[in-house]
RNA sequence: GUGGGCGUAGCUCAGCCAGGUUAGAGCGUCAGGUUGUGGCCCUGAAGGUCGGGGGUUCAAGUCCCCUCGCUCACCCCA
């Protein structure tokens, strides 16, 4: 083994994997950017403070921050997800509402790695800011199904529900916690130390034990106010119009302390994991005052990139492009002759590589025929003295002819076009 | 934080259960067969602290202990 590897739970994306990451990235912010999100780049590194305010009873602010003191004395962090960033630059800023952002990044947690979680995993989502309007989580919700079935995913689930206003969400977590103190004898070790914390939590649980007193538990829905209720009838028939179908999941109760109203999740059909859930969001319409601005209604998701991508390899979508170049020069007179060609034909707007190391003609040819290029330019002695250049097929049957090193491009041009048929 | 599986060549792995001469294979790399021409085939070469440390033994890749790493699951969440 090698002195240095990656830290836990981080890893070197490499090709082919490398291309497939930049064309999700490139897919998702065509997606947001026709309905007129702005992308928006924040640090990686935020006030400790920032993230606090997403939940002190969550694990990804208690237990799972990278936070360290900087040389300046600041209580810095990691960021653990985007959103309480965004709210940040959204009091430090105040841009003009409503504000509609996109961003894609590396988020930090520090749990013990597994298939698709990670220590440092990137997440593509959106947020809007300022608008309270029911239509706004219909359009973030269908931004991010579009993305998915533009992916080709096809056996995604949305899985949706209402927390309830702030008010209503309180009642129901005492409501909830109220019924399992009276059945802890039916409740896991893992799921009373979950009561403890977070009572809404515990519906989370996949365990077989608990289910018994999850199901006999009281229902969010008993709990919406009328103004939740309604906020939530609308978001439903703003879906059912687009055609969006959803599952109405009253367990779904999400990892964040902030969310609260329309919550919302990504699930992966394949993914027979608990790790699951492709992305999620939601609103929080309390997250800005919280971070010391005015009281600004807001909604987003997140999509994990890891995750989507493993969806995919389940349903066999979206595969690696072909990055080959087109056209690969050999050169057995030393290379700088390959060198001028190579540039030329860049410069052309050929894609091109050569080969280095003044490896025998065999070995290059060898090179020219794994770069997956459809023609090899040769350069031996011959040409050399000639002023010539030899162009051989690479695909299909093997035909050459010599040229005139001036007459390349134009004749690539052809060659080329043809062979992209 | 807890548990299972796995660490042998650049990659994928065999060898370990029943310890015993110079640790193997395929792929990849390089060279040659083809004195200028890739793919298929053939030949050869380079490449290994058998994750690390300790122990048992005449002898350890193989058995035991510790440790580090990877991985899967719990948990948590994207």
């Amino acid at each position: 083994m090698p002195e240095f590897r990656t830290s836990p739970g981080m890893r070197d994306v490499l090709e082919p994997e490398a291309s497939r990451w930049r064309h999700l990235i490139d897919t998702f912010a065509a997606v947001v950017a026709r309905a007129g999100y702005g992308q928006i780049m924040l640090p990686v590194l935020e006030d400790l403070g920032v993230f606090t305010r997403i939940g002190d009873a969550t694990d990804v602010v208690t237990k799972e921050m990278y936070d360290f003191t900087d040389k300046g004395g600041r209580h810095i962090a990691l960021r653990p997800e985007f959103t309480a960033g965004v709210c940040r630059a959204y009091v430090q800023h105040r841009p003009t509402t409503p504000w509609k952002v996109w961003y894609a990044g590396p988020n930090f947690r520090y749990e013990r790695p597994q298939r698709g979680r990670y220590r440092q995993f990137e997440q593509v989502g959106v947020e809007v800011l300022d608008v309270d309007d029911p239509m706004v989580d219909v359009e973030v919700i269908a931004l991010g199904w579009e993305f998915f079935s533009r992916l080709g995913l096809r056996r995604v689930e949305l899985h949706l529900n209402s927390l309830g206003e702030p008010a209503d969400r309180l009642a129901y977590t005492e409501a909830l916690r109220t019924h399992f103190e009276s059945r802890l004898d039916q409740l896991s070790e893992a799921a009373r130390e979950t009561l403890a914390r977070n009572p809404l939590r515990v519906l989370d649980s996949k365990r077989p034990d608990d289910a018994a007193a999850i199901a006999s538990a009281p229902s969010i829905t008993e709990f919406w106010s009328e103004s939740a209720a309604e906020h939530y009838g609308a978001v439903r028939d703003g879906l059912r119009a687009l055609e969006i179908p959803f599952i109405e999941n009253t367990a779904l109760v999400r990892g964040l302390d902030y969310y609260r109203r329309t919550t919302f999740e990504y699930v992966g059909g394949t993914l027979d994991s608990a790790q699951n859930a492709l992305g999620g969001g939601g609103r929080y319409d309390g997250l800005v005052a919280d971070l010391g601005g005015p009281q600004t209604s807001g909604i987003g998701f997140a999509l994990g990139v890891e995750r989507t991508l493993l969806a995919c390899d389940d349903e066999g979508v979206f595969p690696a492009g072909d990055s080959a170049v087109e056209v690969y020069v050999v050169d057995t007179t030393g290379g700088a002759e390959a060198s001028l060609v190579a540039a030329r034909l860049r410069a052309a707007g050929f894609s091109c590589e050569q080969a280095f190391g003044q490896r025998s003609l065999k070995s290059q040819m060898k090179s020219a025929d794994r770069s997956g290029a459809q023609v090899a330019v040769l350069i031996g002695p011959d040409e050399h003295q000639a002023g010539t250049l030899t162009v051989r097929s690479l695909r299909g049957q093997s035909g050459q002819t010599t040229i005139d090193a001036g007459d390349l491009v134009e004749h690539l041009r052809r060659v080329i076009a043809v062979t992209c048929e």
